[in-house]
DNA sequence: GATGAATGAGGCTTCATTCAT
DNA sequence: AATGAATGAAGCCTCATTCAT
């Protein structure tokens, strides 16, 4: 027989993950059977196990796309012009615009982390990377003067970071949370944690138009 | 009189109860067993059905016990003369002084609310009894003029909640979360979201009009 | 403490047998818990276990309790001056006026009797006595020249029991079943076996107003 | 190719089937394990379940074959020249033939179906198929002239069944059942019903002979 | 490579029986 | 005597994983 071309194989793991993503988020981990995720996927039972060796492997599987997208998206970052702007945008893509089976799938996998030495490495890596590139991103914007925070840029991040946990449980957890009302709120105190001058939450965009009157 | 004191009831139902939140919160609720449970609480199998008729029963009760007890600390603060110093003071006794192991279990819960309608509406109910509560305080606060915010009151609350909840999640999730570090900040935010004077908690629309005159 | 009064004990005995036999005719004997029958009987799950030492013994009892009832029934038909009449009667007494939830029971005996030691030795003796007996009155009656079969009267018994029992499944098993509709005939064949002259299905009491005649 | 052979999968199926009767039949089916059926299959308890969803299938999985066969016997008599002596070889076939542990298994079925919808259901169908069929079967003789019954033929296959029910009974209740001494006399019952001319119990085979004569 | 039937350990739950009060 | 809480052995069923085809 000839070897799947691994374009197909990879398509193949893509749609494996895909199912066990919508599984997952809408029974967990533990309620998911391998039979669900075979079915799901259009794959039959043996050729899960072609793609992943164990339910284990393909929690962490999962575990591992998810944060890899949350890394990609948050190296994006470094090169916005405004950085509140940005994070912004950001935390309104995540906290808005996707679908509420994704967001479910984050608790659970955040939960899981706390067990499992496979994800929780995964994910620790990737919240490390997070927390440690805010600050980096702050370190530099003060260096720039963009910025002029009166706090450890260590601690801004964090509270952002804080923050952005939040929102995350948040909108998961609760059905009528309304995301919109709090943005404005919650930007404005990233901004004052920034630039905490006169103008306390103004926004970079701001403060440069004002620069140049 | 082999009908057992009800005093005696409640105490072994109690035991029952911690001995499956020390389970619960080291394996989760599905890699517990009700044998597990039951040798941590010191009483057979079999007993332990006489107090919960399912496993699903004991996870519910195990919500509703944890929930009350949030219930009740948040009730304390209506009568607390400094607001901000009081969520202050909850604030540390979850972040800091709660054992571990408690924090992932309201993980757990907040996950299993999502899916299982019992715990779901445990958590719902007392998610909302302390999101209002928060908005009354705060609009009694503003009515005795001890505070002057800026903003909607619900939006406070909520914003509060989503700080709340952020620390709840990162305390539980991150080993190395230093909670000392971001809490004078964050109960800063607050500070300055209740009465935005200094400047320092100003929100966009006070500046926006400052801005016009 | 004294005690109980021996007629309060054959009472309270009597009460738990009617509970289990409501329980057993419902549920079947292995569907039903001591508990149900407790419950039903108005008596703790304690006291059950001191009228009965076992579940085991509580089903010989009412197998015992059956049995005995159909054996003095049977013992009645001795004095009756027409026996196709009495028979007539006893089976109509069984097939029409007896609740339905008794005749399950009955089954529920029989089938119980190949399997259970106890049950079978109540059950094949009492079943013994009845065809013994059917056979005796027989003889009795054809020595007294009442009948005049051309069958051994061991026979006739034989096809009796078959005939009772074939009503006794029926009457169990099929909701829709006339009893009314069948017991003429019936009635009619045992006369015949017992009287098989010309008129095949006549009465005894047809058979002795037409001697007087 | 690792999906089994249609073929292969009945074959296992009726492997299973095959054990579960001589269970059933020797200890009832509560009292019957899974885990004998398997053994007794010999198969694995998981594969078991490959085949029959829940005990409860396989109860009525049990209770659907064992009637579908009777009513196929039953179908066979349509075509017999002779009615009398067809229903009387089948019931020599059921009452002498067949292995005891096969009758316990009917009396076990036949209550079953007082308690257990689905195979209610089923029993009832196939109850009510041999009931009207007879009807039909004498129906039919009557108008070609073979029988000339003084009842309604509707009775007649009522009472018929009350036979048959009397003798599947007690073959299976009543270890010293002598079936081969009552048959002649119940064939001859059947008989003076269907032709109750002067010669009552005379079979049909008989009649025609003398009427050849 | 692909398939899905088979395996069997292990989980939840029930229930007859005992026994401290 | 009476009570009902406690016990723990089984029973039904699920499901991750393997493997013959």
């Amino acid at each position: 027989m000839p070897r799947l071309k691994p374009s197909t194989q990879a398509a193949r793991r893509e749609r494996i993950l895909d199912a066990a993503e919508a599984c997952f988020a809408r029974a967990g981990f533990h309620r998911t059977t391998m039979q669900d995720i075979a079915s799901g996927a259009g794959v039959s039972l043996g050729a899960l196990y072609v793609y992943f060796k164990s339910k284990e492997a393909l929690i962490a599987g999962i575990a591992e796309r998810d944060r890899s997208k949350l890394q990609r998206e948050f190296a994006g970052l470094a090169d916005a012009p405004d950085l509140v702007a940005a994070i912004g945008k950001l935390g309104e893509h995540y906290t808005v615009e996707e679908p509420q089976y994704k967001r479910v799938l984050c608790l659970e996998i955040g939960v899981e982390a706390t067990r499992n030495e496979a994800v929780g490495q995964i994910f620790r890596s990737v919240d490390r990377f997070v927390l440690d590139g805010f600050a980096q991103l702050f370190e530099r914007a003060r260096a720039d003067g963009r910025i002029a925070p009166a706090l450890d840029t260590r601690t801004i991040a964090m509270v952002l970071a804080v923050l952005g946990d939040g929102l995350f449980w948040r909108r998961a957890i609760d059905p009528d949370f309304d995301a919109k009302a709090v943005m404005p709120t919650i930007l404005a105190i990233l901004g004052g944690m920034l630039n905490p001058t006169g103008a306390a939450a103004q926004t970079q965009s701001e403060r440069s138009s004002e620069t140049h009157a």
